[in-house]
DNA sequence: GTCTATATTTCGATAGAC
DNA sequence: GTCTATCGAAATATAGAC
């Protein structure tokens, strides 16, 4: 073996996603990532075809990571207090990593991505509550007006769109206790 | 006068605009706006501080434009029938206008830009409306939860994230249908 | 105010040696 | 698989003539 491996698809992702939230996804660039992982840029190539690829794999592990995390509220015996975790879990991931976060939404030139069968995924707990609250045949229509109500409501909020006072943690909880009781039919 | 002017900023701004909605963000360079408005580019930092200055132009004119549609919605008697009618005029604007409404909710580098302002203005016919159903103490919630929905949704929608079959349309109008009952308190 | 010309920077991506 | 070297492309922005 003439060249060990000095990196991997993993680490590159990594660095990737590291890049992104700390200084954005223009700064997400080929030779930041090298820098990162410690090899040249060119060697990159190698295991990505290029950046665009790059970052649809920093989107999928994204929003596999957002699946595992919504994934672990257990299922309860109070729709409505899981319907509540689900809520705050996904909050606080967007809270975490706002970059990431916004790539999985960003409107992208294939919609038909991998990302969006992973995403799919990742909120189908959304979609087991609401058929409990909600009834079977409303379950869907249901699941999205609490998905888009919860990403609209942390995209405002990290876009500073929430500027005229006012709690915001409050106003999430207020959202949460109507949206709870307007599917719950 | 040796040089009459050959634009102006309106011209410049609604060139951006254009080519925003037609080609993107990243096509909307400098260089394309200068052709379409019959200048040579950099005859355009006259008019115009930079790149930045005039996306933030753009956002502007679009923020104001949503405004102006939302506010033609007329008050009526009906809160119900009002919050249905600014909901499917947000989402026809979004339609009509997608990387400019996109461009509005980004999350920028400095969140308190003029462009908020500005947003908050556009959608005081909500807070009017969430202040006629849930009443002026709760009008501010109530108003978050409902502009966080509607944008949530189009966005989801452009971003094709709504891929599991079923009717959007209909989705919408359950949204805005459980919404203006669990507002109405 | 508009132009030509150009400086400057940055980045994606490839070729070919080792 | 990684490297050096480099190409090529693009875009922002400025200087100075008219």
């Amino acid at each position: 073996m003439p060249t060990p491996d000095r990196t991997s698809l993993d680490a590159i992702v990594d660095a990737g996603r590291d890049i992104l939230e700390a200084a954005g996804i223009a700064r997400l660039t080929m030779q930041a990532v090298a820098d990162r992982v410690g090899v040249r840029a060119p060697s990159l190539y190698k295991r990505v075809r290029n950046r665009d690829d790059l970052v649809r794999l920093i989107t999928d592990a994204t929003v596999r990571d957002l699946g595992e995390r919504l994934a672990a509220i257990g299922v309860g015996t109070d729709p409505r207090r899981e319907l509540a975790e689900l809520a705050r879990a996904f909050r606080a991931f967007a809270h975490a990593r706002p970059r990431g976060y916004q790539l999985i939404f960003a409107a992208r030139p294939d919609p038909a991505g991998p990302s969006m069968e992973a995403l799919t995924r990742a909120v189908e707990p959304v979609l087991r509550v609401t058929a409990t609250l909600a009834g079977d045949h409303h379950a869907l229509d249901a699941a999205r007006t609490l998905t888009a109500w919860a990403n609209g409501f942390v995209s405002m909020e990290m876009a500073g769109a929430f500027n005229l006072g006012g709690d915001v943690d409050q106003a999430y909880e207020y959202g949460i206790a109507r949206l709870a009781d307007a599917l719950a039919r």
